[in-house]
DNA sequence: ACGATTACCGATCATTGATCACTTATCACT
DNA sequence: AGTGATAAGTGATCAATGATCGGTAATCGT
């Protein structure tokens, strides 16, 4: 007997790996345009240059699609923070960690859409939090995870405002949620300067999150 | 001839304008906990007690009902501002104000969501800015300018800190939306407890917006 | 060349938001 | 009471949507 496995009759086409990536793409940017319900599964296929069944080949449900998205932002962003958040000992260390997550949501307004603001077929609307609220103790697993340990060194340092790390780094993760979505859910407001406006939101967030001095 | 006009042949059964609130009742609790797009116009249908064409004689269509909360939502809070936001001249005053604004929100989420963190048929998210774009200019009209004219007083008085009160009012903004839509988001998420959680949020809001001294 | 496996598509289903023609109930006026 | 007019409400139906199913064509190892 061979008994290697006789693998893989192969692919056809276009096929494989790269389809479920194609579609991904399609579905990002459509969703980022006209958001989750305002897309429909043939326009994703019409543009990928398939037939909409195909997607159910890669895909069991739209929804699916959209949750492959969101898991995807989500680990970007947690990368991006993994590497950017250094030990945060002064307010310009604080300050330039959080600005990695509003730079990612305002870089990739798609994927924060989609994976944070983007209402859920369960009526919930999902934000920069654990997925799964079981994990939700799991450390070093979320987004969340690495602010509130940043917010926790400073105050094992001594350099911490205020008296319950968690609660301060709740409030700073919902001041900088709030700024992100409200950028990319109104473009048409009168903002003010965006440099200056996300520069200065951060300095303030930092500077809450410090003892004064 | 009677001059006087012949006067409407009158409603039937429980019509009239009842009937219309009660479509936008339950619409309201709803879409509050299933999401607009996770309601069927039949269903509000059959929680009103009629069929689903007769919403139609109410309403042009489903997202003209989520319209007509949205702008019911909108007052209120505005309404709620307008009459709670005195002069704000200490650190304290400035926080209730802001804690009016978060206390609409957590004690209507169903309203707030509908409101603002529900996707739009356009995949724009609404937020509590005002609906038109063209009437931002408009004084008076909007939550955010009740906000924006409480920072600008604060400066005129030279309370203010930050060189732009405009700036400032965003970003105050911000941090209120982003905790009152996380709260509200993600129930399951182990949030601190929420009055201290609130109240400290306000407080440093309130903080950030006024000079230091 | 052949069977097996994969990729894909046309046809179709239940449900959705929305429209239409039709019925029923109430009123003003005789 | 009887009558016509108007408003309120419903069943039937439409196009579009997400999803499923059986069948077809391409590709592989042998």
């Amino acid at each position: 007997m061979p008994g290697t496995p006789q693998r893989s009759p192969r692919k056809a086409k276009g096929a494989g790996p790269e389809r479920r990536e194609e579609i991904l793409a399609a579905a990002l940017r459509l969703f980022g345009q006209f958001g989750l319900y305002g897309v429909s599964t043939r326009q994703i296929a019409q543009a990928v240059g398939v037939s909409q069944p195909t997607l159910y080949a890669y895909f069991a449900s739209k929804d699916e699609i959209a949750a492959e998205l969101h898991a995807r932002a989500f680990r970007e962003l947690e990368a991006r923070l993994r590497v950017g958040v250094r030990d945060a000992d002064t307010r310009e260390a604080v300050a330039a960690g959080l600005r990695i997550y509003l730079d990612f949501g305002l870089e990739n307004p798609d994927a924060y859409r989609v994976a944070f603001m983007i209402e859920g077929p369960h009526g919930r609307v999902a934000v920069a939090g654990p997925v799964d609220e079981s994990d939700v103790s799991v450390p070093g697993h979320t987004a969340f995870d690495i602010l509130r340990r940043m917010i926790a060194d400073l105050h094992r340092r001594g350099l911490g405002a205020g008296d319950d790390p968690e609660r301060m780094a709740q409030s700073v993760w919902a001041g900088m949620h709030g700024l992100v979505s409200l950028l990319i859910a109104r473009p048409g407001f009168p903002w003010a300067e965006r440099e200056a406006l996300v520069a200065g939101h951060v300095r303030m967030l930092a500077d809450m999150a410090m003892r004064r001095d």
